[in-house]
DNA sequence: CTGAAAGCGCTAACAC
DNA sequence: GTGTTAGCGCTTTCAG
């Protein structure tokens, strides 16, 4: 069997206690004393159990993050980013992709906590807001990546949805495009990029209608689909602001399908900047997250709060970059 | 504070052997008592400790997944079905990246001993050895997938290598190509394709060179250098395959910077059939894993051996497919 | 400086 | 049927 403390103890010829000390550094021991246990511990190759350690009130040193879908490019991005700050930090993260799924919600939610997470991050969406309710009023510290915090009182962390939203649309716009089809999730985030949509219009004087918002389920072939049912609709946009990079890779493709070309007939821009905005061809003009940054700075929140509870909650909003590769351009039609 | 299971046994005014009970669904009981218990840990909210029973000999009911990279696109998805697939049968799954890093292996299997996962899954590439030959003595069920086992006398569930790496070339030559380069992975799986690589040729009556494999290590950048080193070389070849879809999309697009047309001019086969092969215009040519497959049959496998450690070990084989998009078409050069 | 002992929340015999 | 009790491996006073 492994080795527990109290071999340890027995073959170090000291008592648990002394052991305990050794493991956390903590107390004060004969220097002697010290460096014999911990010559055992190494011989038994003993390994502390960090099951028992957190029944004893220290946490478990383990962070849980929902996110949608971990194998969508977006999070798996964040995820890593996560990850390795998490680490850097003496923490582990168990990931749980929810799928939108309510009931997935509520279950990896539970079992976060019975697994005694010292903390939680929920990315980008989460629907039963009641359920992170029960997290808050359990005092596990909370905070949400890339969504606001729906109410709940706990610190956000997010890009500017905003302004990106009027930075893409702005961009377009600047390129004399006057026909802009925005695609949109039924996210938060993405009623605050259309309305960048919106500013942006209003500030070129140009106008737009409802008919040019069309809202969809973020993946490649819902992507395709909306391009497809827009250019059924009669009247071809000349500019498309897709909100994030799996949609406006599914407009791509189509596009190319159709025989319309990019960026001549079709500019396109969209938003995360993900791995595959870089895969396309013609690269993919889209609005960056500070992904990295984002990542760090929610485990820095989340492990402060779980060192001092009640910490000010804040709303921490990074700034979109614009980066223009290949799927923008001035209009020519 | 949290409830525990004295609360909720003094409250419902029995023991907490009787909630232990009702909690594991096992003995027998009134079932008025069960349900007097049942509503009275609703109302209190209780969700027991798995970190307690945990402590009590009953498993974790966790599993730790070591990859390289979660952010690559191949491993996100494998972590996904992993992650479902495991939920399904009650288990969550700890993720680390590993970076390729001999320190990180070490670190985060060690990590993973303390928390007690029930098994590790061990993802395409492992460096340290020793580590893993830690855990086997451990009696740590472990399985291996997307690489063999090293000697290590454990399940590992893969893709038929060399079957793949003859599918892929065999496809470029049955096009008319005739110089062949195959960019490589360090790994042992491309060593397998490689081989594959050769018996192609053999069987078609080519001969090929030392100097049309290479090697690099996976990513969009690695790809690209290595076209541009083949093309400094002096002589361009009318086929690449790459062992795996970064590479490849890493090759297009030097290939498209240095105005050579896909695939006219070359013909580009990848490996893995990820996100990436659907998104590069053309679609890439790729040889597809099952990943959905091996994923599910990996959790199969490591929970059975939880079951019952000493299960019979097997090498098992996934077959890949061969899926033709638009980088290889016949050679026009 | 070091050790004894009381838990942490739960499970699993074994009594009653 | 239901309760008592002895651990599981570790942390943490509090004595010595």
């Amino acid at each position: 069997m492994k080795a527990t403390i109290y071999d340890v103890a027995k073959a170090a010829g000291v008592s648990i206690a002394t052991v305990s000390k050794v493991i956390n550094n903590t107390g004060n021991m004969r220097d002697t004393t010290r460096q014999k246990v911990k010559e055992t511990m190494e011989k038994l190759n003993y390994q502390p159990s960090l099951m028992a350690s957190a029944l004893t009130g220290k946490g478990t040193e383990t962070l849980g993050l929902l996110v949608p879908d971990i194998s969508n490019p977006f999070f798996s991005e964040i995820a890593k980013t996560i990850e390795d700050r998490a680490h850097e930090s003496g923490m582990s993260v168990i990931i749980c992709s929810t799928d939108e799924n309510t009931e997935k919600e509520k279950k990896y939610v539970e079992l976060l906590q019975r697994k005694q997470v010292d903390g939680m991050i929920v990315a980008s969406s989460f629907h039963n807001i009641e359920i992170l309710k029960g997290v808050v009023d359990r005092k596990i510290p909370l905070v949400m990546l890339t969504q606001d915090d729906a109410g709940l009182g706990v610190t956000s962390i997010s890009v500017d949805d905003f302004k990106g939203g009027y930075e893409a649309t702005s961009h377009l716009l600047s390129e004399g495009h006057r026909d802009i089809v925005i695609i949109a999730e039924y996210a938060k985030s993405s009623k605050h990029r259309i309305y960048g949509y919106l500013e942006a219009h209003e500030e070129h004087g140009i106008k737009t209608s409802e008919e040019n918002i069309i809202r969809t389920v973020a993946s490649i072939e819902n992507g395709r689909e909306c391009l497809r049912k827009i250019v059924e609709k009669g009247k071809v946009p000349t500019g498309i602001f897709a909100c994030n990079d799996l949609i406006a890779v599914g407009v791509i493709q189509e596009a190319n399908e159709m025989g319309l070309n990019i960026p001549e007939d079709l500019s396109i821009v969209g938003f995360d900047n993900t791995i595959l905005a870089t895969t396309t061809v013609p690269g993919l003009t889209t609005i960056a997250q500070p992904i990295t940054e984002m990542g760090k700075r929610v485990v820095d929140v989340i492990i402060s709060e779980i060192k001092d509870k009640n910490q000010k909650k804040e709303h921490v909003l990074f700034k979109p970059q614009l980066i223009i590769r290949g799927t923008t351009a001035v209009k020519k039609r």
